[in-house]
DNA sequence: TGGGGTGATATTTTT
DNA sequence: TATCACCCCA
């Protein structure tokens, strides 16, 4: 406990009911989280497994079970809980599946699935008013996020599109429970509906935890808030922290009032403030407090630092986004040399993935190794969609979405006019697809060729369950994937040779995550269990690979939150960027003044603000302000480069040779 | 079934 | 401007 300061300790040892840690940045939340676990465990006599601890990402959750193992032997640490919220539901609804009318392989559909199975909804019933389907999903969402029921949902409808939606709602739940499927919102939502009706699990996991830690706390929603409320009890076991100046999820139903919530809804709950920021120097942090404080507070929080004033904060105007993005190649080059720093100190940061781009060519006209967080998921791919939508049938017969992906992929001449009446006469009969292959009839709905070769398909799929049932599911999989050449699949789809490798590689590294899954710590024993589990992961592993090695980190603002970095760069700092135009029209600055203040308080040393008097945006030129957030920033910790100099263009580019000829005599000496 | 033409549409994103 | 989904046709 040494090296923890009088309140962190505070945190680390309160222990007689619920805590709210208002954590500013770069105060040592994770460390005081880290610890009060080791604390519960190591003085409070807690065993490991009566504590659960919460996050939103699986980064964040692998990084707390680092440092908790750090601190603690593996025979202390076996069993402790440390999960996302999503991980959390899948476990609950995993143990309790028998109550909500799943069998233990139901399927989780991704929001890409979800997206699939709405607009096939669509197609068939609420076709008219509804034409936009990710607006009915993300409404859907919201609802759900909200604890609102399809009836309710529709009761409190006030247009047609939104009854239609409400509808469409109540389908969908209908078939995600007839597919035996769930999709992400339904792993917190569902288990909340089961602890609320059956008092019998809500003992179970009461009794089972005994102590709650939730990280990130001012981004749950109301569902989320209400699943936690659910598994404390009324014993108040509770440790959140949250910082309501980092909040920047109000946009997909994140509720920083749960900070206040929790006042009422536990009136014994401690507050404990840790305003001690170990990151950023002085001036960096005179900046971010003073741009916070135009925002209005739940709780007043004053950050302070004793790592002295630093470096100014320089700022940036640039003649274009062109310029900028060269500028800030340039700067960082010159910066790495002159400071004798690596790549991997630096960060650029911006609003909109879109602007990644021009960083990505600046930077590699430059040579600079870079690498952009964000982008398709490795999940998201098509071949690991399909080899997981054939995992996920072995898994669950009933997952007519995985069906479908499937039945024609490889190509088996399976038309979708074959499918139609496919489906017609399984919903005939309450059955699923994969089962209505082989069923008693079906020749009076379809010729002889098309039905041959559906239960071609059947009889071949029957034969590798059996063997899933007793063989190694590797093995099984390796099977599988011959059966169908699947690789002869992808070549014959590849625009080339390369991508055609890099696909079949990716499917390789598949069967690795499974195998490690397979025969890792938490023996994740049947394939259901393994796709799920990969189901909820994400590119974590490899994204630590690339960590690893010297690059400039690209990301968004959102993207950051979390991190800290030596030296940062904020892009595009400009009225209708950041804060960003549907912003201004909604009237939700402040959530672009945290954003902001989210990626000042990321730098540690040094922190550079650009950008562009003019832009290039839906093909047009148009003239750009600096953003009114600059304004908000203490002018004497600033120092404006470009601006003030009302240079020529001619000379601007003078100026640029010169700053590459002096980066050149930088690079001979 | 895949390619090419057409028209709509431009935040943030985790699970 | 650039992308992407969608539709139609060969």
């Amino acid at each position: 406990m040494a090296d923890l300061n009088a309140h962190q300790k505070s945190a680390v040892h309160y222990i007689d009911g619920p805590l709210l840690v208002l954590a500013g940045a770069g105060s040592g939340k994770t460390r005081a989280i880290t610890r009060k676990i080791a604390y519960l465990i190591q003085e409070c006599g807690l065993a490991p497994h009566q504590i659960t601890a919460v996050t939103f990402t699986n980064k964040a959750a692998r990084e707390m079970k680092e440092r908790v193992s750090d601190l603690l032997s593996s025979e202390q640490t076996k069993g402790l809980k440390i999960s996302t919220f999503h991980t959390l539901g899948l476990n609950i609804l995993r143990y309790e599946h028998a109550l909500t009318g799943l069998t233990p392989g139901f399927t989780i559909l991704d929001a890409q699935d979800a997206e699939a199975l709405l607009k096939e909804l669509c197609k068939k019933s609420h076709s008219d008013e509804i034409n936009e389907v990710r607006a009915a999903q993300w409404c859907i969402s919201s609802w759900k996020n909200n604890l609102l029921s399809p009836q309710q949902a529709l009761s409190q409808a006030e247009d047609e599109l939104v009854a239609d939606t409400a509808r469409l709602y109540a389908d969908y739940q209908r078939t995600l429970q007839a597919y035996n499927a769930v999709d992400f919102d339904d792993l917190i939502l569902r288990p909340v509906q089961l602890l609320l009706s059956e008092p019998e699990a809500l003992e179970r996991w009461q009794n089972r935890i005994r102590h709650m830690l939730v990280d990130e706390y001012q981004d749950t929603n109301l569902c989320q808030y209400e699943l936690i409320k659910q598994l404390v009890g009324v014993r108040g076991a509770l440790t959140v922290v949250g910082d309501d100046d980092q909040s920047i999820y109000a946009w997909r139903g994140a509720r920083p009032e749960n900070m206040a919530q929790l006042k009422k809804d536990f009136p014994r709950l401690k507050v404990i403030k840790l305003e001690q920021n170990y990151r950023s120097s002085g001036r960096i942090l005179r900046s971010a407090n003073q741009l916070i404080s135009n925002n209005p507070h739940l709780f007043d929080k004053a950050l302070w630092s004793e790592l002295g004033p630093g470096d100014p904060i320089r700022i940036l105007a640039c003649k274009n986004e062109v310029h900028e993005a060269e500028q800030v190649a340039m700067e960082i080059l010159h910066h790495r040399i002159s400071k004798r720093t690596k790549f991997s100190d630096y960060a650029i940061l911006y609003r909109g993935n879109h602007q990644a781009r021009l960083f990505e060519k600046s930077l590699r006209e430059n040579n600079i190794p870079y690498f952009i967080s964000g982008g398709t998921s490795f999940f998201a791919r098509t071949e690991i969609k399909d080899v997981m939508a054939y995992l996920r049938l072995l898994a669950n017969p009933d997952d007519n979405a995985a069906f479908l992906r499937i039945i024609n992929t490889p190509r088996r001449e399976i038309g979708a006019s074959t499918l139609e009446k496919l489906a017609d006469y399984a919903r005939q009969r309450g059955e699923s697809l994969l089962n209505t292959c082989n069923a008693f009839g079906l020749e009076e709905h379809l010729s002889s060729r098309p039905r041959e070769r559906l239960q071609q398909f059947s009889h071949w799929f029957q034969q590798t369950q059996q063997r899933a049932e007793s063989d190694d599911p590797i093995a099984v999989i390796r099977t599988l994937l011959q059966d169908i050449d699947y690789q002869g699949w992808i070549d014959d789809n590849s625009a080339n040779r390369e991508s055609a490798k890099r696909r079949w590689d990716n499917v390789e590294e598949l069967i690795t995550w499974l195998n490690n899954l397979h025969k890792g710590e938490l023996q994740e024993k049947s394939l259901a269990e393994m796709v799920n589990h990969l189901t909820l992961m994400d590119v974590l592993e490899r994204q630590n690979e690339e960590e690893k090695s010297d690059q400039v980190t690209l990301m968004t603002l959102h993207g950051a939150k979390g991190l800290e970095f030596p030296h940062v760069h904020l892009v595009g700092v400009e009225e209708e960027l950041l804060p960003h135009h549907s912003s201004i029209d909604e009237d939700n600055i402040e959530e672009e003044r945290r954003l902001a203040y989210v990626g000042i308080t990321r730098a540690q040393r040094t922190l550079t603000i650009s950008y562009a008097c003019k832009r290039k945006r839906f093909g047009e030129l148009i003239r750009c302000e600096p953003s009114r957030f600059l304004k908000e920033l203490p002018e004497e910790d600033l120092e404006w480069s470009g601006r003030k100099s009302k240079l020529s263009e001619e000379e601007q580019q003078k100026r640029g040779s010169a700053c590459l000829s002096s980066l050149k005599a930088l690079l001979a000496e």
